[in-house]
RNA sequence: CGGGGCGUAGCGCAGUCCGGUAGCGCGUCUGGUUUGGGACCAGAAGGUCCCGGGUUCAAAUCCCGGCGCCCCGACCA
């Protein structure tokens, strides 16, 4: 309820706009401790659905879930140099195992028993490869233990200074997938196939389109040796980095000893790769489709498909829309829809049409006496107009019209993506494009630091990916759109999230 | 860590300049009438005015000191 807030116009601060929708749709909410966020029903039923579906694909290629501590010793992080590097800004430390009391009040009532102090603090995961990889070298002997296929689902914490509802808070929930292999090429077919998986998730499921790719040396993950990664974006025309897989060659490996005998009988570190998603993905959800009415969700992530609203006037329309309202919502949920039945009585229907719009619910259907009357329902869709359906058939109907939705909904944003792209590039369009309404560029890249973080810092856009063969322009660009030097890779850029 | 905004009922805000003991809208509760795009009437409940000190007969309001949140930038998934 407490549908009466205005959301901010996309149009007149995107920021805002993203946050009355993320709060409107009461997909999270703020917590007491800054920068963490409470995942509210709504928005943890769409984690769900995303877990449920990436965990069937990660089952069907072979990995198994497990689960490993949230505390790692300090040391550990510290064993692969780019690795500490990479995260040590941004790690929560326990340091105390218990409190003692003050005698003080409030705030001060409680302090760390420095009897406690522990002897190596403990560092809460900002992920988990070194404790994985601590374990794998116990686990992995020969190379009849090869390969190791592992994920988990879990929660980790990386220090921010500015947070945002799911884009980046405090402490999220993730996965991480990690495994071992005989040989680099192996490991490399593994990193490419989860950045497959990840781009048919995010495309079919959440109707997101990505351009997969690699990361430059600045932007990949550290300790890897190559990191893969998919960007979408979004309706500011700002990139989002949806997901990563990693190639982490032997470098954990080595730092934590994980060799094995191969069949000739010699001794060999393994090669590693990680790979995850988050509930960032939330967010990227509701910046690619949402509109100024509130969340637009993707049928087949949408934690309420259809609902059912009832129109009546008098006690006896009141038991005829409700008796057909129950049929209909029977006969959807035998054909396995997400329904929701409003049967709510101190609300007027036009109230609950914005309520549910406002959540994201794709598809409405609206039945009153005249409906009744004609046996037929009302569809309106959450974006797009409305249209009478026979009472017959109606799990049918219903369920073209989720899939043409979802169909639609992928196709509106890469549609839009392509309108705000821009390829071939110019050293002199670029900075105009970037300046402007900005949005995915492609150009000749040198494949220099020095050039990269002159454009970063003129223009603020970054290499977001050198792209995959599916996504690179027709004709490979012979010289650095920045720098006119001969090019190494067509690359993507745009300011990013 | 810089720049901006803000903290008053569950939510959104007015009141602060110019001190006089707190109000509006929405929501909530009760009863009744309503229901094809945000219902109406009547009644009711609900507040340490962010915290601490100071000035004053009197502080949401003035002074000093804290704390917290949001937005923008640097850093990052």
């Amino acid at each position: 309820m407490a549908q009466a807030q205005k959301i901010t116009p996309r149009a007149k601060d995107f920021s805002e706009w993203y946050n009355d929708v993320v709060m409107q749709a009461e997909l999270a909410d703020h917590s007491p401790v800054r920068g963490c966020m409470v995942i509210r029903p709504h928005g943890y039923r769409v984690w769900e659905l995303m877990q449920r579906a990436l965990d069937d694909m990660f089952k069907a290629t072979g990995h198994q879930n497990a689960y490993f501590p949230l505390f790692i010793p300090m040391s550990f992080l510290a064993r692969e140099a780019e690795h500490v590097e990479g995260f040590a800004k941004e790690v929560a430390l326990v340091t105390h195992t218990r409190l003692k009391a003050t005698g003080k009040s409030g705030a001060q009532a409680v302090t760390p028993d420095p009897e406690s102090a522990l002897e190596e603090p403990l560092v809460v995961r900002p992920t988990s490869e070194t404790i994985i990889y601590a374990m794998f070298a116990k686990w992995i002997q020969s190379y009849r233990d090869l390969p190791v296929l592992l994920n988990q689902w879990c929660n980790i914490v990386r220090w921010e200074f500015r947070t945002r509802l799911f884009l980046r808070t405090t402490e999220f929930l993730w996965q991480e997938g990690h495994t071992a292999h005989a040989t680099e090429a192996e490991a490399e077919a593994e990193a490419r196939q989860m950045l497959g998986v990840y781009r048919t998730f995010q495309e079919q499921w959440m109707a997101m389109p990505v351009i997969t790719g690699r990361k430059t040396e600045s932007e990949k993950f550290a300790g890897a040796l190559r990191t893969y990664a998919l960007e979408a974006l979004m309706q500011d025309n700002k990139a989002l980095q949806a997901g990563t897989s990693h190639n982490l060659g032997q470098n954990f490996a080595k730092a934590f000893n994980v060799q094995y005998q191969t069949a000739a009988g010699g001794l060999e570190y393994v090669w590693n790769t990680s790979w995850g998603v988050s509930t960032r993905m939330i967010g990227g959800l509701v910046m690619t489709h949402s509109d100024d009415n509130g969340l637009v969700c993707p049928p087949k992530l949408a934690p309420v498909q259809v609902v059912v609203v009832p129109i009546w006037k008098s006690d006896q329309e009141k038991s005829q829309v409700s008796g057909v309202g129950g049929q209909v919502k029977a006969e959807l949920e035998r054909a396995g829809i997400r329904v929701e039945f409003d049967t709510r009585e101190n609300l007027k229907p036009g109230a609950k049409y914005f309520e549910w719009e406002a959540k994201g619910v794709p598809l409405r259907l609206e039945i009153g006496p005249r409906d009744v009357a004609a046996g037929q329902v009302m569809t309106a869709r959450r974006v797009g107009g409305k249209a009478p359906a026979k009472l017959e058939g109606i799990a049918k109907t219903v369920t073209a019209a989720l899939e043409e939705i979802q169909a639609g909904m992928f196709k509106t944003a890469r549609d839009r993506r392509e309108a705000s792209s821009i390829r071939g590039v110019t050293k002199q369009q670029f900075i105009d494009f970037m300046k402007g309404a900005g949005g995915f560029a492609y150009g000749g890249f040198c494949g220099s630091g020095a050039c990269e973080a002159e454009i970063k810092q003129q223009t603020a856009a970054t290499v977001r990916v050198l792209p995959d063969p599916d996504f690179r322009s027709p004709e490979a660009p012979k010289t650095c759109m920045w720098c006119g030097q001969p090019s190494v890779a067509e690359a993507v850029w745009a300011q990013a999230y």
